[in-house]
DNA sequence: GGCATACATCGACGGTCGTCTATGCCAATC
DNA sequence: GATTGGCATAGACGACCGTCGATGTATGCC
């Protein structure tokens, strides 16, 4: 109820990109024995690099401010808008606003273009498809999804 | 290449869980005129409470350390895992780990429960879920999307 | 050229985060 | 009851974050 969105367009946009797959997953089942404490200890871990970057991603999310200012931008014509307008609907000031943009930019959320005296921001949803694909992890719970200890 | 999941996996469980919806969206489409500036500065936001709450779980995610072990959680058997053997898996000590677990269960990600001297985790995948829709707002550049200014 | 405007950067400030060691709590075992 | 082991909490510390006013930079208009 929060936040409408037509899920079919979701599945369009990941899977276009690639960063996904819709064949089934193909990992062991390995039959657990989850008991006094855990087998299979030696599971492997995401690799450090990709949880860090992921991680960026994440913290570029992890304000109020950016999450309505990107919510924002997608909802304007081709995801594109300046910024003229955003520091009074915010409540906040002009360098903040230029602050927050810059991190939705550094983290790849967001690009940037100068039109005259304006610059127009624009989300780049390829960015946010690999969280996506991140917390579409939860095939938790589902056994042949991967089991691991 | 990444992360390797089930689209439709994903699908099931997202709209499983009603937090979005398969019909397709139908706001207005705005013909837009973005040129010198913006039109249409009475663009609704997002409330401040929701983005907060959004921010939050974002937010519990924007820690290298915190994507691995949610992944970690994810890819056990049912989504439960026990802790026991993570802080040497990932390199930190004890107490570091158990403030990144407080941090996860804050958020809601993770739901916790003792058996015997062992703590057990489990992932809440319809925490996930809220956030997914959010980044699957991408119906940025679709005309139709819902534009707003 | 001179001025107004849109945006970025700087410097400062208080607050939060991530990590550690040391310590406390509680269940299981002896 | 004493001991052991898994986990949480407390306190400390450096690093980073979010915000602001002041200032710099570049563009467009007179």
């Amino acid at each position: 109820m929060p936040i409408q969105l037509n899920i079919w367009t979701l599945v369009n946009v990941i899977t276009s990109i690639g960063a996904v797959t819709t064949a089934p997953l193909t990992l062991p089942a390995t039959g657990p024995d989850v008991d006094i404490c855990c087998e299979g200890a030696d599971c492997a871990l995401i690799p450090d690099v990709e949880a860090t970057e992921l991680a960026e991603v994440f913290k570029a999310l992890a304000d109020p401010t950016r999450v309505r200012l990107l919510d924002h931008l997608s909802r304007s014509v081709s995801g594109t808008a300046c910024a003229c307008h955003l520091p009074e609907s915010l409540g906040i000031s002009q360098p903040t606003l230029s602050f927050h943009m810059k991190k939705l930019h550094d983290a790849g959320l967001v690009t940037r273009e100068k039109r005259g005296r304006w610059v127009h921001w624009t989300v780049r949803p390829e960015a946010l498809a690999r969280a996506v694909a991140y917390l579409g992890l939860p095939a938790h719970g589902i056994p042949a999804g991967g089991a691991c200890c």
